[in-house]
DNA sequence: CGGATCGAC
DNA sequence: CTATGTCGATCCG
């Protein structure tokens, strides 16, 4: 049986191999071409769980599709008109809104690692290197890249593409001092630009591009750094022709705003003779500065993007990689020329998912997804369609935000399977040690902690909890995080959670004004608790019961979980004396310490001092000063108001979604789409809806639009206009810098990441199974699976009376709750077996628990 | 709010 | 043997 396998599977590659083209060895020895290398992924991989996994979360993606395709069946031409009018009215207001004055340029560091490593140790140079470690890459150089070595590959399959790989461990320190560098030169241009990562940013020029066109020569000349070795010498003589190519090379400057002076040009080359060079007074030029600059200060290459936009700019600094620049003219055809074949997929924000689901429409570059805006307004979300609308019209942020508060902060961690609660208990009390240490550097205080496990299927869960006072502390963090680990741990009980990776993370932080208010509130209450002169006798005991008579009562129970007590007796199976004491009363700065102190406080009833005091729960001052009214109130506000709290925090944290579409008041046309209707008619009741009750016609349409010409784009992301723009803000990382830890390794993705290295054919080529002889329009990954399972007819059969094609139905089974969701089937709507294309875990879980005939639920899951 | 997914680096 | 870590956004229930 294995053999049989072995044998389908390489005639499958073989297979796969002969219809995807037969361009044999082009690179000759120096690389594989693309059926090598897909073979030997292919061999390397298949079998594993990773595989495996990869596997069934393709299928997710193909129901995704399906359902879509559904969908898009039963849209009526009707439909597609209205929806067409409308958007192509939106269309002309975003036209008009096209700001094309910004001068944005994308600074891209070429192979940022890899680079910074050849440059460390020369031996390197002309060999295939990759930087990260055996189980994950993080870049590789050009020359790796040849044999299909690309970043976020593991180590051993990159090996077996390369067998002369070299891989150079990571070292932060020194790409972060490199960057820098890079940065220092970057803020003679831009002040305020943005860094993203550590080898990319953001610039905006415009400024420095009208004080540069007053400059005299002198501040435009540069010099080769001289103090030399030899490969330096030789790096700079091919610097030179380099800058001295590109300088002349007819540059389109025709149409160039900021036209350079005549003489700029002609002095550059006896300039050069001198060892020096001078760059012109045009934004190219400029760029070029920039990158010359850095290339003599680091000795490394950057590539970089000019556009009106950051959009534009990025995938402007792609074209021309490495170590060469590309400009888009701030013209509406020059970038609608550009935008015309290019793949969507190279759009920032447009991944492989994406990508796949947009070219089962038949979109694949940026033209086609005007050509469809329409049927997409009907297919995807408004976020998402607006998005792709505001991509294939080329348009952008064409000012460069600065980062807004960070909303999470998170670690976590991969390793050897762990399967021993006690084991893992430890380990997530570690993590909540790092992450609480984090939280204080930046004094950041957050109300959800949640939890993520990955098993040892690769499969991915996360587990949240939000709690009334916010966390910092590794106890408090690890106080709830615990809990929910040990739901985790009940579930699949008797059998061990077998997991490779376990994170936590805090969010929902508190806002300046929240931190200040709690501060405040409290330390005045305690404050006033102690002049009161209360002491602390409190038994445990009637601590925790206190404590629980209030979760009982407080909202939905969610901070005192109610399994706490059932968790208290489980978590007998770790080591006792340590585990349960510090699991459960080590909380002595946990939120329920709070609590402790308000009984403390509020049983002194007899207590006659006068103070004012402010109510934890409401942040409100109590005009009262007698305790038992003080202490009736804050049990109201536990009880009852916390509703209230909740929703005022609610409403001032979060913007309102701006809708710039005008309401849809075509009632007399048909439902604007068949599912989404809401999405359409807009919620945003701008005043051109009062103006034209009856926006019918297009020359009302058109009206509206020039009543208010020149209106700022709203842009997709809310940030771009919010409300925060005035806050001046210094440019904090957001990244936990953590060095610890060495066997785990934390990289960072810099190009050419997105994982895409797996099984991705670009090529369009029509896939014929060998055995059935069908064509297969599915992507290599699922072809594969049908000629596994084509080979052998029984296995399909089987397969087909489990159900395993899900095409059809099956049912969800609210007796396989695995993600606590209470999913009642309050459906019973048959053709409720479609809605389900996107699967949820849990509901996969139930999926698969269905087709082992239920024999194991979730055993099998963790195995 | 909680959970999953996508996408970026 | 051996398939990352961190963050934001979005969608759905």
């Amino acid at each position: 049986m294995d053999d049989m396998k072995k044998v389908g599977n390489s005639s499958c590659s073989d297979g796969v191999l002969l219809r995807m083209g037969l361009n044999d060895n082009k690179a000759g020895m120096q690389g594989l071409d693309k059926d090598k290398i897909n073979k030997i992924i292919m061999e390397t991989t298949k079998g594993s769980r990773f595989y495996e996994n990869e596997l069934k979360k393709d299928q997710q993606v193909n129901q995704r599709i399906e359902k879509m395709m559904q969908l898009k069946e039963k849209i009526t031409a009707q439909q597609l008109l209205k929806a067409q009018w409308q958007v192509d009215k939106l269309v002309l207001e975003l036209e008009q809104s096209r700001n094309l004055s910004s001068t944005i340029v994308h600074i891209d560091m070429d192979a940022f690692y890899a680079a910074v490593e050849i440059r460390d140790n020369p031996e390197l140079k002309e060999k295939p290197i990759a930087v990260g470690s055996m189980s994950m890459l993080s870049t590789s150089n050009y020359h790796a890249r040849r044999f299909g070595v690309r970043a976020a590959m593991p180590g051993f399959i990159a090996k077996k593409l390369c067998p002369h790989l070299t891989i150079v461990p990571l070292n932060f320190e020194k790409y972060s001092k490199v960057s820098k560098e890079v940065r220092e030169i970057l803020a003679e241009y831009d002040p305020n630009f943005m860094p993203v990562g550590l080898d990319e940013a953001y610039l905006n020029i415009a400024e420095h591009l009208e004080e540069r066109l007053n400059w005299p020569e002198e501040k435009r000349r540069f010099f080769f750094n001289t103090e030399s070795t030899a490969e330096k010498d030789k790096a700079d003589i091919n610097m030179s022709a380099k800058f001295n190519e590109d300088g002349y090379s007819a540059s389109p400057v025709l149409f160039e705003e900021n036209t350079p002076l005549m003489s700029d040009h002609a002095e550059k080359k006896d300039e050069l003779v001198q060892n020096s060079v001078v760059f012109g007074t045009n934004a190219e030029e400029a760029v070029k500065e920039i990158r010359f600059r850095i290339e003599q200060k680091t000795q490394l290459t950057a590539s970089a993007g000019i556009a009106p936009n950051t959009m534009l700019a990025k995938m402007c600094s792609d074209r021309n990689k490495p170590n060469g620049q590309y400009r888009i003219d701030p013209k509406r055809h020059a970038v609608l020329d550009f935008l015309k074949d290019l793949p969507i997929r190279k759009v920032p924000g447009i991944g492989k998912v994406t990508e796949k689901m947009l070219k089962a429409l038949g979109i694949v570059t940026c033209s086609e997804l005007y050509q469809q805006r329409a049927l997409l307004s009907l297919l995807f979300s408004e976020a998402s369609w607006r998005n792709f609308l505001d991509i294939s019209l080329g348009l952008g942020s064409t000012h460069l935000e600065k980062d807004g508060e960070r909303k999470s902060m998170s670690t976590e961690r991969t390793f050897s399977e762990i399967n021993a609660a006690e084991d893992q208990y430890s380990l997530c009390r570690e993590l909540c040690r790092d992450l609480a240490q984090e939280l204080q550097k930046e004094g950041l205080k957050g109300k959800t902690v949640t939890l993520k496990l990955k098993n040892v299927n690769f499969e991915v869960k996360t587990r949240a909890s939000t709690v009334l006072s916010s966390v910092s502390t590794e106890e408090e963090i690890f106080a709830v995080a615990k809990d929910l680990l040990g739901t985790e741990i009940d579930r699949v009980a008797p059998h061990p959670l077998r997991i490779r990776l376990m994170g936590v993370r805090v969010s929902g932080f508190l806002s300046e004004e929240e931190k200040k208010y709690q501060q405040k509130s409290i330390t005045s209450f305690l404050k006033s608790g102690k002049e009161i002169g209360f002491l602390r006798l409190q038994s445990r005991n009637s601590n925790q019961e206190y404590f629980r008579k209030k979760s009982e009562a407080s909202f939905r129970g969610s901070f005192f979980d109610k399994k706490r007590a059932a968790r208290q007796l489980n978590s007998e199976n770790l080591s006792p004396n340590e585990t349960v004491s510090k699991l459960l009363f080590h909380d002595r700065k946990s939120p329920a310490n709070f609590v402790e102190e308000t009984k403390e406080v509020t049983d002194l009833q007899d207590s006659n001092v006068c103070k004012i005091f402010t109510c934890p729960v409401c942040f409100e001052e109590q005009s009262s000063n007698n305790l038992e009214e003080l202490n009736r109130h804050i049990d109201e506000c536990l009880n009852g108001n916390l509703d209230t709290v909740e929703i005022s925090k609610y409403d001032s944290s979060r913007e309102n979604t701006p809708n710039f579409l005008p309401q849809c008041k075509n009632e007399n046309v048909d439902e604007c789409k068949p599912n989404r209707t809401d999405q359409l008619a807009g919620r945003d009741q701008s005043a051109s809806t009062s103006d034209n009750p009856t926006s019918n016609s297009t020359e009302k349409s058109a009206q509206i639009i020039s009543d208010k010409p020149h209106r700022e784009r709203q842009p997709s992301n809310l940030c771009d206009i919010g409300s925060n723009v005035c806050m001046k803000q210094c440019l904090y990382p957001k990244r936990i810098s953590q060095d610890n830890e060495d066997h785990f390794e934390k990289t960072e993705h810099t190009e050419e990441t997105s994982s895409s290295y797996f099984f991705e054919a670009k090529d369009d080529s029509v896939l014929v199974c060998p055995v059935c002889n069908s064509e297969q329009k599915t992507s290599l990954l699922s072809f594969n699976r049908h000629v596994d399972i084509c080979l052998n007819e029984g296995l399909v059969q089987e397969l087909k009376e489990k159900n395993y094609f899900p095409s059809k139905t099956y049912h969800t089974e609210n007796s396989n709750r695995i993600g606590g969701l209470s999913r009642g089937q309050q459906r019973t709507n048959p053709s409720q077996g479609t809605k389900r294309s996107g699967l949820t875990a849990s509901q996969s879980v139930s999926k698969k628990a269905k087709l082992s005939n239920s024999k194991h639920t979730i055993e099998m899951f963790f195995k």
